[in-house]
DNA sequence: ATGACAGTCTGCGACTGA
């Protein structure tokens, strides 16, 4: 099972990169992220035109979070649970995959937090702390499952192209890579190192400044994968070509295949 | 450095993002 993950900044601004994307990356399930627009408003006819049917969590204007997959979504979960009064569409969860080999996968849009010091600082936190609950509570279960999407978090300084300058930056901030860390003590696998240790390998680059030219970027795209899941990992990368296109998103995909 | 870039609607400027 091919799963990706992508912020497309816009889903109806990325419609021909986002086919083009199912088409040559033929993945099975995609996470999307900042969809920016209704769930009603996302443009399913021409992705099922390509055999893929979707789920959508969305809202005006901001935001919004998608699951596509070849085979239906079963047992779906709308938002993040643990806070009844968020109503940011950051979070989308569901099950692929035949039952003998059924992966639990969400749609994750982290909060990016910035300034830090702010209620967006505040808020992106305490989105973290819940993030961290629900994922033991989905390891309780021991069912194979996949985190993936924008988590708005560097891990470490490897993973930004300029350290200090973002010191303290919401991405960077230790508040934030302490809530990252703690997810990864739980168990949870980063795909993309189970593969790759060079550093200063990046999901995300700036459209001001030239920072897609001179490749300074960031790594904030993640796919955390559970014990079960990473004991079937096969591969993962980050697949940059669709980020060198004219009107491309901010974001490049990442994907890893999972065996069975 | 008052900045750049790109998307959305409140729309031809303001707000948000990372």
């Amino acid at each position: 099972m091919k799963i990706a993950s992508w912020n497309v900044n816009s889903v109806k601004v990325r419609l021909p990169h986002l086919l083009d994307f199912l088409k040559n990356a033929q993945p099975d399930v995609l996470c999307l992220q900042e969809i920016k627009c209704l769930a009603d408003d996302f443009p399913r006819l021409e992705v099922a035109t390509l055999g893929y049917k979707v789920e959508a969590l969305g809202q005006r204007a901001y935001n919004g979070v998608a699951i596509l997959s070849r085979e239906p979504a079963r047992e779906i979960v709308f938002g993040l649970p643990g806070d009844d009064g968020d109503d940011h569409a950051r979070y989308l969860e569901a099950t692929f995959g035949p039952s003998g080999a059924a992966v639990r996968v969400a749609s994750i849009y982290l909060p990016n937090g910035n300034p830090s010091g702010t209620d967006k600082f505040t808020y992106k936190l305490g989105w973290m702390d819940r993030l961290n609950t629900h994922a033991a509570g989905l390891l309780r279960r021991e069912i194979p499952f996949v985190l993936a999407g924008d988590y708005n978090v560097c891990p470490t300084d490897d993973d930004v192209y300029d350290p200090v300058g973002f010191r303290d930056d919401a991405l960077c901030r230790i508040e934030a890579r302490s809530r990252f860390r703690a997810l990864l003590y739980q168990g949870l696998v980063d795909a993309y190192r189970v593969f790759h240790r060079e550093p200063h390998k990046y999901t995300y680059w700036d459209y001001q400044a030239g920072r897609w030219q001179r490749d300074e970027g960031l790594r904030i795209d993640h796919m955390l994968l559970s014990p079960h899941a990473a004991d079937r990992i096969v591969g993962c990368d980050i697949d940059k070509s669709p980020r060198g296109k004219e009107r491309a998103s901010d974001h490049t995909p990442i994907w890893c295949e999972l065996a069975g």
